[in-house]
DNA sequence: AATGAAAAACTACACTA
DNA sequence: TAGTGTAGTTTTTCATT
């Protein structure tokens, strides 16, 4: 949907208050956003609008609840590579991105390279995601598992300011 | 609002595939899930609302690029507690949740306790976060903090099998 | 599964700071 | 000129059969 990397229309406090409340549920009515933020519809479909076009809004998207859809090993995994020369990162990188199993990944400092959210169904099928992607791997080095014993708090919400 | 009364609805192909759908564009139109899935709009329609009565679909929210709300430091923190007994957990968990920086929290297993992912304006309010939530916090007995110097991916999106 | 009513999203245009 | 509000049009959602 919206894929524009940068039309830096300086956010004002209307702008931050229609993020705030779209990122908590984004299928409120405009009219009801209007009415908190004292602006007409049209005001507020307009900026909407804009922020999706300029990529402050990059998507829209339902949140499923892993345990719902039987996923229920959430695991966080700091990755090593071997070396850091770009070819062997940006290699990395572009793996990493089109796994499924791979929610989420960063690319960090502090002499791990990488830091993963792995979803999978079970502990078998975690441990057969392992083999395929790290250990069949010959530039990643090495790699720590930490087990999610409890998904305290997922909401990717970033806080916006003033 | 997403509620969870585990009304356990085995969940068939049909809406595995519309939370496929969902999971990437919760604006796409339930004509053209209809299309995709080969259902009426109508059923579509008692489906998504089953999925969300369920809390199989939690929320519904825009995703918000950290950079264009000028928030540019992401970090991911490992946190060790002084102890582990369920009392000192629970005031952590409790005080990660209403943190706002705290953008994620998850409780793992591994000598680690916990594993943040922090959103900051920059590295001044990282410090000024750390002082308050971690060294001010006689229940936390180390950190260790990994900056992000990619977001390499961020979709939180649970591969649906089958 | 199809129809129709209600609601929401979007567009055009005139107005104002 | 950029941005707003009013009002009218289209699209989507939702309830009923």
């Amino acid at each position: 949907m919206a894929k524009k990397p940068s039309a830096r229309a300086p956010l004002d406090q209307f702008d931050r208050a229609i993020l705030r409340i779209l990122q908590t549920d984004n299928k409120t009515p405009q009219r009801s956003i209007a009415e908190s933020v004292n602006l007409s519809t049209a005001a507020v479909q307009r900026r909407v609008a804009a922020l999706e076009a300029t990529g402050v809004i990059s998507r829209n998207v339902a949140v499923v609840d892993p345990d719902a859809v039987a996923m229920s090993i959430t695991a966080i995994v700091e990755v090593y590579l071997r070396d850091e020369r770009s070819a062997t990162v940006d290699a990395a990188k572009a793996a990493f991105r089109k796994t499924p199993e791979v929610q989420q990944c960063y690319y960090v400092t502090g002499g791990t390279s990488f830091v993963l959210i792995v979803v999978t169904r079970d502990m078998r099928s975690y441990e057969s995601f392992t083999r395929k992607v790290f250990e069949e791997n010959d530039s990643v080095n090495n790699y720590r598992t930490l087990v999610v014993i409890d998904r305290v708090k997922t909401d990717t919400q970033i806080p916006i300011q003033e």
